[in-house]
DNA sequence: GTGGTCTAGACCACG
DNA sequence: GTGGTCTAGACCACC
């Protein structure tokens, strides 16, 4: 895994989770590796993995049990295609707020989003 | 104005800027409010307002014109519909690149989008 | 039985079997669920159970008889009752000395006190 | 300032700002020391207080203006009577159900508790 | 073994 | 000057 150096590690590795739990990678119940594997396995310090850890409990993604390690949390509701809606959406959101803020009208977003989908395939 | 602070404030007075050249209220020629008016207004440090036209300058929107002051740069094709186009297509590139990070694909993006405006109205 | 994360599972373990003792579930004499079943029970490490009992035992609440298993140790005054009363007395002085620390008075403790029982009904 | 090795020196630090919000010491817009002078002054590690500042911003109390530094938050309804009745009121709400737990109830409360301020006069 | 906290000291972007 | 992030390495309680 390589960083973006403009984004702090702790929240690019939340994401790569984040992805993981869509991807389906990673279910509810799943143990995440422990703060120092992931930690010799990215070469970061562990302190930062924690960190990114932490914030994902708040997030209520996983669930830390105390000297048994980090796991992903998921009474039913908040499996992948329910996370992936929800950040889908939230990005979504900021992403027309801004358009809108440009001044870029709705059907002008649709028309935007199309070319860029298009330059990159 | 009230700043988002998780962007620089010296971005979001250029996205200000750029906004107020979209909608007319600024065109080609204009003369820019001074730093220190700007910063009066905005109740914000001065230095962050050099900043700002620093970088406006940067990207060619705007030209210091010695003792004068900062002017809106017009020649020609800079007027805001080009400009529109470009931020817009700008941010609908990072979004598309942020949607698919997410494992989300190119329908379910215009979908969510779609949802995402249907919802603000 | 569901676990606070915010206070050692060993320790919720010993303030159920308190909560036991205090119901009449559990009286002098009686013998104490074995480690490992109580393990299963809990879906709790063994070895949890084991600092549970071992910190019981240190309390003076319950004896180990080789061989025999851990029980309910009762002379004469470590009834129900009594122990009902050292318990809420400890917890209450931890929280009217937070309540000081918070700046709550005494005639505001006993208000907010009610309050949160009238609110609980 | 002294601190209890039992508990975060992040969270004491977090207590130490309720309560001068509660005491009045500190006010809506007030501007608590920068991360190095209270690190200095606290004998503690700049990381410790800035973590216990981005708490408090997470909990809504302060806010932090970049590269200006970190300010008590308080639009209108955020004094210090309105935190003092909320952080009571959630302390106290644990304390009760805690008391239930032990099988005490509303009546014995009142008069643990009674005893438990005697017992501090 | 696990995560939680802290220190010491560094570098960065922002105002 | 400010806060934000990261590394390196330590100690702790808990399971």
């Amino acid at each position: 895994m390589e960083f973006d150096k403009n984004v702090p590690i702790y929240i690019q590795i939340m994401d790569e989770i984040k992805h993981r739990i869509i991807a389906g990678t990673l279910k509810a119940g799943d143990k995440v590796p422990s703060v120092r594997d992931l930690a010799d396995e990215l070469k970061v310090n562990p302190n930062t993995i924690v960190r990114a850890y932490q914030e994902l409990e708040r997030d209520g993604l996983t669930e830390t049990r105390r000297g048994m390690g980090t796991f992903i949390k998921g009474e039913g509701d908040l499996r992948g295609d329910k996370l992936k809606e929800e950040i889908g959406l939230a990005v979504a959101r900021a992403f027309v707020q801004k358009m809108h803020d440009a001044g870029i009208n709705d059907e002008e977003i649709i028309s935007i989003i199309e070319k860029a989908i298009a330059e990159k395939n």
